[in-house]
DNA sequence: CATCTGTTATATATAGTATATAACAGATGC
DNA sequence: GCATCTGTTATATACTATATATAACAGATG
């Protein structure tokens, strides 16, 4: 059922990977708002990891107000709680960093908008293919 | 001389913080190609850490391309090396990363592209000040 | 009641971070 | 030449983060 891939070289860690592959998942609608995720030993067993770090993971979805875990069916997708300019004042401290990246390597404002409509197609783009019944990856 | 300020309480790294705050230093301009950075002693004296922390800053900016280090001057400010289209693949991935997070969060394309208008006009709002002649700060 | 769920506790091994002390080679200025 | 600066390297230590392994508990399910 699921599309998670960890890289085990990476020197990001795994319960982060973890998280971001899931945010990611939601992005593109791979999981979608009232999905369940496996359970914290599912998940483990699947992608060949310790329970508890899925369990660090979820957790921090809960912290960060992605899913909300319910006893009784697991951890459920639900992003939506909190208002724009408080996501914004959220993404914005990160953006920053990423941007004084760019430009330090040379990207002018119109180069990270092209990025930007590139990333955010890409995201509409798995909806559609998803949408038109192709098979999960 | 210098704008570095480390927060001991992040969960940041400390040498993370300090490449993070001098790339963002070029980006403002608070730092010019050609400027040289202090030594590593000096600015480890100068923040309360470590030198070594200093050196394993430095190293990775110069792993990076943002300095080349010269034995008698120490660390120049030397970003350019790379062409567009290999910025943008390094800056992709991080940025894919935060686009999930904000459109998840209900950010939409708009609201982005608002944001780094912003953050990019914030960048240059600096460089104005510093060219009037204004205290660096 | 067996079996699933999240959650908590404890222990352990490994890696990353930050510090301290020390030394070396190259460059600079007197 | 010599004291003094530079980056660089080596070693050791303390602390924290990460990931694992076992184990147990309470609530929910069929």
């Amino acid at each position: 059922m699921m599309f998670i891939e960890i890289d085990f070289n990476s020197d990001e860690a795994i319960y982060q990977q973890l998280c971001n592959q899931i945010i990611q998942g939601i992005a593109t609608a791979r999981i979608a708002q009232g999905d369940v995720l496996p359970s914290v030993r599912q998940l483990a067993d699947e992608v060949g990891i310790n329970m508890h770090t899925v369990n660090k993971a979820y957790s921090l979805l809960k912290q960060e107000g992605y899913v909300k875990v319910d006893r009784r069916k697991g951890a459920v997708i639900s992003c939506s709680g909190q208002n724009k300019d408080e996501a914004k004042q959220i993404i914005r401290k990160d953006m920053t960093g990423i941007l004084a990246q760019a430009r330090c390597r040379g990207l002018t404002k119109e180069d990270i908008a092209e990025l930007v409509n590139d990333i955010y197609n890409a995201f509409d783009e798995y909806d559609r293919v998803k949408e038109a019944g192709r098979p999960k990856v």
